[in-house]
DNA sequence: CTTGAAAGTGACCTTGT
DNA sequence: ACAAGGTCACTTTCAAG
């Protein structure tokens, strides 16, 4: 089962801060053997609780300096899966969330600049059959951990 | 901005797929020694293109199973940072975006159920100098990766 | 590239309930 | 008996010369 103890979770954080912390490092903080802290972290990821490690990038550094969120209506005929689908075809496009109540769906993308900003919205319009966009340039971002 | 070639972004693929990758693993790919991709993962660290790694967690498995955004307008008084300030208060914050245009902020919280969102909403609402918000409840989400 | 040190991995044993 | 941790031996990876 996935029944978590305060240890899980005190696992769970150390690899939040740091997801390539060595067993050893956590199992010296938790006070358990690093073979313990292994099968903990081992059972986490069989269930699902763990669902994988990424490295976190600063897309500016990269020159991805624009960030946005655009919120879609879609025509009654679309389906979720068609939603999600025709705005995650898109490279930009970073993550997809649908929604209850009268938008459908919110759409982060990240892009080069302004012109490619437009060009991105002109292609979720033109893809599946949306009604109607609105777009959210975001400014700052504070994330936790 | 950072002078980054193929290999590179090779290597921060192969890490967003899997942060825990070896160097050797990562080398034997790329066709470089272990030596080199590590020096070349060093400097990325060194530059501010690679941040850190983190874990991905299913919060849903961990009774989180409810997500939302919060759209905020503030008071003209209220500054940038006492915003992003009031909001990432919350635990239940995982994100908060400032934006350009009549919103000022789009604020992700992880809850467990509609009654804890009700309450974080009334939190958010009562600190700092909210003038209104619009909650959009997530339904579904797809990321990249 | 080579090499000693560190970390990861799996088998086996011990202990609690 | 079972579930969780410890110990140990072996392999892989790391990181410096």
């Amino acid at each position: 089962m996935q029944e978590l103890d305060d240890i899980d979770h005190s696992l769970l954080r150390l690899l939040h801060e740091d997801g390539r912390r060595t067993f050893a490092d956590m199992a010296a903080t938790v006070g358990l053997s690093t073979a313990a802290v292994k099968r903990r972290v081992d059972r986490m990821r069989e269930s699902g609780v763990i669902t994988g490690f990424t490295v976190q990038v600063d897309h500016k550094k990269l020159g991805w300096a624009v960030e946005a969120f655009s919120e879609i209506r879609y025509a009654g005929t679309a389906s979720i899966s068609d939603i999600v689908e025709s705005a995650a075809r898109q490279p930009e496009v970073q993550a997809v969330y649908t929604l209850a109540g009268d938008l459908d769906a919110l759409v982060q993308v990240r892009v080069r600049d302004l012109a490619h900003l437009q060009e991105v919205i002109d292609r979720i319009r033109r893809s599946g059959t949306v009604t109607g966009t609105r777009t959210l340039m975001v400014l700052g971002r504070w994330t936790r951990g």
